[in-house]
DNA sequence: TGAAATTTCATACATTCTGTATGAATGCAG
DNA sequence: CTGCATTCATACAGAATGTATGAAATTTCA
């Protein structure tokens, strides 16, 4: 057999979306364990018992969030396509409405990078990155539009952007009207890429 | 006269160049105000008299980096540039290196939108951004090659490309050749949205 | 110049937060 | 039923932030 595969534990859960809501809110600096065992019903003996300690508790959080976010983005992004080459203006403006989700802006993009370092958060985020982007670039690249050498340069610059296209669609006064800006922007951006 | 203009203490240079070794070292949660006042060789009586708290403190040092950088951006981006209209070109590649820079990296890219928040972040470095990407775009709406409600959301993501660029070259285990290829796949991207 | 006032900052303290140690309660195994 | 592991609540130790207080130094100005 692969794994034992214990039970997870009810708090387990409990503290993971006790911990998903406050860190939204307030940002994972700024709230204290105390805070999240409270709003989750238990004590900090549960929370160091189900985590080593409150960067394990954001670190499953965070991959958590993250498996969540590969399956909407497969599903939504496939269910759009009609033809196969939309798959990187599809993907890319599913990406964009996730990145400017209040719960993705501020875990994912924000505390993400600062609380595991950017080298981890870049890793663990890889494969979702690499599902979509470098998948639709490698098309480019054999048609010989852009070299081989500029494929993760440019799934990580188009990362970034869509990253920060998210913060600002997020933050805008309007957000509705920004994401329409934005939306047309990056398809402008990508028309010119792949064209 | 405009302002009463203290003399700036010696113990408020100290400080600030203690916080930046240490925030670049270890980030800012990890810095303790005891590590940043035993470096300057004072004691916490006068960080907390020099500034309000600690987040006040990085807030200073983080104004201070953006003047550097400004400087610096304005006088490489005027050394190198031969024809008017390379500006674009030209000041993305110093940003980039800039943003590669392991100080600008940490401080400016990594908990600048954490410490400060991302509305904050993202108004303290507006000057900056419409310095040289606002201004050099703005030729592309003249000339009717991109929309006018684009030109916003085009800076941004330009400025989330160099980050993340920057990010990897930093991080890369060569940063030479990632630099070059940032670099070109960067020129890649601007050469398609310009022409 | 000299006294008062302001600035500077070192020390001591109160509070809060994280992580650990300990032991009780629960469930499982043989 | 008995030993053993899991779960987790409570109590404690250490570290870190921010504040209060008073002393030394500097400036003001009479």
């Amino acid at each position: 057999m692969p794994a034992p595969a214990k039970k997870p534990s009810k708090n387990h859960a409990k503290l993971l979306n006790a911990a998903r809501a406050l860190f939204v809110e307030r940002g994972y600096g700024e709230t204290g364990t105390e805070d999240i065992v409270a709003r989750a019903g238990v004590t900090r003996g549960a929370l160091y018992h189900q985590f080593s300690d409150k960067q394990d508790l954001f670190r499953s959080l965070f991959l958590a969030m993250l498996d969540e976010m590969a399956q909407e983005l497969f599903q939504k992004t496939m269910a759009e396509i009609k033809e196969d080459r939309e798959d990187l203006v599809v993907g890319t403006r599913v990406l964009l409405d996730l990145f400017s989700r209040d719960d993705i802006k501020q875990i994912l993009l924000l505390d993400g990078p600062v609380v595991l370092g950017w080298a981890e958060w870049r890793r663990l985020q890889a494969p979702l990155h690499h599902a979509l982007l470098t998948h639709a670039l490698e098309h480019l690249v054999e048609e010989g539009s852009v070299p081989a050498y500029a494929l993760q340069p440019l799934a990580d610059m188009i990362g970034g952007s869509l990253m920060q296209a998210g913060l600002a669609i997020a933050n805008a006064p309007d957000p509705d009207v920004a994401r329409g800006q934005y939306a047309e922007s990056l398809n402008l951006m990508l028309s010119r890429l792949t064209k």
